[in-house]
This record gives structure tokens, sequence and C-alpha cells, in this order.
DNA sequence: TTGAAAGCGCTAACAT
DNA sequence: ATGTTAGCGCTTTCAA
């Protein structure tokens, strides 16, 4: 069933089939009713494929998304193809493991798709002139920053917390409690991620503070999944932990860290307090409920949506936002003075 | 960058770049080179718009979510994803809100991407023969079925545990351990959904034991969102819950209903016990572990596409499978007796 | 081994 | 208001 079919079935040239299903105005109604009629007749539905290979390109926009299963990102993305959608724009989502590489990937779908534009959900931060040059159009790094890239500021866009200062907020609200033994538990970062200014974060607010920076109090794990958390957690516990008060590098990692004090006989917040980063809604409802440092992530969409249709649309430079995270009080987090 | 041009670059026809760039064995090794040198030097990636207009059709299946923060669905996708490359086909992933019909996105999707087959990831139990007409490839319901619809089971294949059944096993397990006055948590279902299933399951345990039913025993909440079981049974609490013990339609509505019973100080599971559904991992990381009925998720993946596929290629009947479900011990249940 | 040319289904000039 | 037709970028006969 095609285009031509409904011609035919309609008794009219494609032309104007395609004019009726495109909704331009100058169809009289009687020829309009008929086509519709056929198409609902047949369940025509047009081929978008042939749609858009003879479009110049298409209205949309490519969002690469870093790992399936990161509860972090489905709000982000859902104000994404709501900002996206008003704007006339339609969302090509896809998810990449960690073993692919994102620039390929959106290099690749850039032009398969015909898209404007893209949004990294995640990725690496040492992206190089030579590896962007596959991407021809303007894209946006949402919740990353390109730290240690050598890609020129205004030639791509950013919307991200500032990650080492981030720590400052969250060691700093310990310390303000009264905790002076901060540990921290993060995933390790053989590639340059943003475990790694997490960590410088964490090392530069100890320093500030003038707090003892002690290597056992830093606990590494695998990644960021809830079981690689959990045994680092464990392990650390058997050796005895020896922080008033912890800080995981997400609220995941939070969850499954209290887990593993709690099966320690640590209580949280009793005996260690507990302080993670993410927001995620979960965190309100775990007992204790998670303190933890909540990412605008419905800004964070928005504004990547609008500093990437900014590029497109006008053409302008690349920007980079830094957006304020909040500290929501929950119940993992002890006064000590 | 068309192919037009690559084979204008390395000076020879548009047909043998198209030869070089689908890997046909007869062109000269010198030529090929050449050709990938060009592709190579200039980023060209093919359009595979025009790939796949000029194609039959592709060699893709279309996967529709209900729901993109649902955490239950992820590990599924993966599992199909994989299934899927493994047999030479690609997946098209799109995820819809409650409010589009699911019959008729798949439709366009099917159209539009020449898609062989079509999983759906939830959706309504109500089919009927009119609205499936739409729809000319095989399709599969992946965690729900037709139970109210009046499609011929020929007709489409599922892959789901036996949502009435299930009720039995979790209501037994419960009853097993002395309980004998118990509760359910889940949403409304104004739409024939998964919902009623599991509630005519409970009633029929409850009859089946011998049991009371008690309308104020049964809370309903307006969504599977935590916030929405949160509030039910706060609300439920405050006039006084009279069992001893609850099953939630779900995992998340699960850790929901801990934290209003706990902030109510009703103790999981010194004073009520918790029984929940779906086995998502994080239960297992949550103060108390909840006690839950897991569904095999990584067996439904790969079945779905079994089925699918069967139905596709060996064009074979329907087929609907059964999954069991196992219960994945916890600490949210207190023995009784 | 290579090239010329016919489509895939659709849109958008251009013509009537 | 409607029809004719030239492509969009690619693959694949068919000829050479």
């Amino acid at each position: 069933m095609t285009i031509k079919d409904v011609a035919r079935l309609a008794g009219v040239s494609v032309s104007t089939v395609s004019r009726v299903l495109n909704k331009h105005p100058d169809v009289s109604p009687l020829i309009r009713e008929k086509v519709l009629e056929v198409v609902k007749e047949h369940h025509f539905i047009p081929n978008s494929t042939a749609r858009n290979l003879v479009r110049p390109r298409r209205d949309a926009v490519g969002i690469i998304c870093l790992g399936r299963s990161n509860p972090f990102y489905p709000p982000i993305i859902s104000q994404i193809e709501e900002m996206l959608n008003k704007a006339g724009y339609s969302m090509c989502l896809r998810f990449i493991t960690l073993e692919e590489d994102e620039l390929t990937y959106a290099a690749e779908l850039e032009r398969a798709e015909r898209l404007q534009g893209i949004v990294f959900l995640g990725g690496r931060s040492d992206y190089t002139v030579a590896e962007t040059a596959a991407l021809t159009v303007p894209y946006v790094c949402c919740s990353f920053t390109n730290y240690f890239g050598d890609v020129p500021r205004e030639r791509y866009s950013s919307v991200t917390m500032d990650d080492v200062a981030c720590m400052h907020d969250v060691v700093g609200y310990l310390y303000e409690r009264g905790h002076r033994e901060i540990g921290l538990l993060l995933p390790s970062f053989p590639n340059r991620s943003i475990s790694e200014l997490r960590y410088r974060g964490y090392c530069g607010a100890l320093k500030k503070l003038e707090l003892p920076m002690r290597e056992e109090n830093v606990l590494f794990c695998s990644s960021f999944r809830e079981e690689d958390g959990y045994q680092a957690v464990k392990k650390a516990c058997q050796k005895g932990l020896n922080c008033t008060a912890l800080v995981a590098a997400s609220d995941m990692l939070g969850v499954a860290a209290i887990r593993a004090m709690h099966e320690e006989g640590v209580r949280v917040p009793d005996d260690c307090s507990l302080i993670s980063i993410d927001g995620l809604n979960i965190t309100r409802y775990t007992l204790p409920a998670i303190t933890t440092l909540v990412q605008p992530q419905k800004t964070m969409g928005e504004e990547s949506v609008r500093l990437l249709l900014d590029m497109i649309i006008n053409k302008s430079d690349g920007q980079h936002l830094i957006v304020t995270p909040t500290i929501r009080q929950g119940e993992s987090v002890q006064r000590l003075n």
C-alpha cells in the first residue's frame, strides 16, 4: 500500500494525495474526503523513510543516553522530549553501553537520521577535536562536560553542575554538622570521567577545611552499580570504617552503602551519616530517607534543548551552563555538634 | 556528502562505491582501498534512510514500551536487544505514555520503519480484532496478555506470568506464615488492565483460603507511582490498618508503603508484613529488604523474541507462554505461626 | 570487474 | 484546484 495505490483507488493523482496527507489548504473538500476515506479504509500510513529521504532535513535531534538502566536519566529525557515537541522538533532516542563510543555512534545517527543536533546524556570528558570532526551538527553535553578535552568551548554547549564544587557543598554540609572524618564512595576512574572530577572536588574540599585526607576513607568500587557499591562498603566495614560520614557518588550507591553498613552493624545515621548525589525520587522513600544533592533534572533537560536549538536555529556559539544543585534533607545525616 | 561524491572523489562509479560499502566480493582490492580511503578521509557515512527505502524490508522489529520511568522494563529491553542482535535483527525502541494508544502507534511505526514485528512491553488487555487490523506484522505482548480482548489466540503471542495465579502465590505465602488478615495495595483500574487481573486473583485467593474479604483492606491508589502508593497507605494507616500483611502490586509501591507505614508508626515486618511483585534489584538493598515475587525478566525478554521470530520467520501461529515467578525472600515478611 | 540506469515511496516545484 | 515530473541517496539488476 503506497501513496500511488491510494491515488488510484481515490481516482486522483499522487500529488493530491500527498497534499491531503500533509494538510495543504488547496484541495477541494470533496476530494479531500474521498482520499481520507480510502486512507482510513485501507489503514494507509505514509512511509516516513521515503518522506525523510525527500525532505532536505528532518526537524529532529538525537539523544544519546549512556546506560539504559540509570534511573537518573528518564526524567531528563521526558523533559527534553516535551521541550523539543513544543518547538516542533522530534526526538530520536538511543541507548548505548559503556563499551560503545558515543561520538562515533552520534556521527552515524546524525547522518542516518538527518538530525539537526545531538544531546549527549552522559559521556567521556576528553573529546578531542579530531574525534568530534565526524559530527557535522551542533551538540550539547548534558550532565557532564568536556573537562579534559581540547575542543574549543564555542564549538559545543554543555549543561551540568560543577562536579568539583558540588563536592565542596556536600563535604561542607557534613562539616557544618560537626563531621571531621568524611569518607567517599565512588567508582574508580581508569578513563577520565565524572568520578575523577568528584574525587578532585573531595580532595580539594578536605584540604580547604583542613581535614585529614586518608586513603582508607576513599572506597573505590568498580562501577555505579549497586552490587559494586555494596561490596566496597561491606569490605571497608569489615576492615573497620573510621569515618563519621560517607559521601556516595550517586543515590543508588548510597542505597547500597546503607544496606552494607546495616549488615555490618553500622547504623545510618547514628553510627555513620550518609549523603549522596543525584536526588532520585526513591531517596524520599527509603529508610532512612537519604539526604542528597539534588540535580535539577527538569532544568537540565530544558536548558540542554534551549542551548541546542539556539545553536541550530541562530547559529550561535556554544554556551556552558552551570546549574545549581540543592541539598534535600533526608534522615541520613546526623548532627554531631 | 553522498555516495555520489565519494564516487567522484575516488574516480569510480556509484555502484562500485555501493559494492565496497556493502562488502561485495567482486571489487578489485586497489579500487576498494581507494574508495575506503575517501570514505575515511571525508567521514562519509551512508544515509540509512535511503538505504532502507530501497530495500524491500528491514531486519528490524519494534519495541513499544509503556512508560519511560518504569524500572521493570530496562532489563527486559536489554535482553530483547541482545537476542535480536544475535539473530541479525535490529531493535527500534519507542516509549509511549499512558495517554497514547499503543496499537495506533505500533501501526505507524511498523509502516514507517518497515518493521517485521512488534513487541509490546505493557499495554491494555482488551484489544479488539478491528483495532489490531491496522497491524500487518506479527506481535507479542510481553508482561501482559489480551485477557479481556477478542483477538483469536493464534493471531498473536504473549509472554507473561499468570497474573491471577501469582496472587494466589503471594497470598498463599503469607497464609502459610500465619497471616489471616491480608491487605492489598494496587492502582485502581478504570480501564481493563493488569491491576484488574491481580485484584481478581487476590479475591479468588482469599475465597479459596476462606479468609475474609474486607473492603477497607484494599488500598486503591491512582497509579503505579510511589507518591500515589504512599498517600494511599498513609491514609489507610491513619484510619487504622487492620491487616497483619500487605500485598503491594509492584515493588515501587512496596517501597512507598514501607515508608508510609514507618511514618505512621507501623513497623515492617514487626507490625505488618509486606510482599510485593516484580523482583527489582533495589528490593535487595532496601531496609528491610523486600520479599518479592520475582518475574523472570531475562526469560521474558528472551522468549518474547523467540516467539516473535518464530511467527516472522516460520509463519507459525501465535503461542502463549506462561512464565513462572519465584518468591525471593527478603526481610519484610514475618512468621506469625 | 565495472558502469549505466531503473526504481524504492514520497514531496514540491512547475504546468495546466 | 489538480496533475506531471524531477529528484532525495541508495541498491541492484543488466550490459559491457
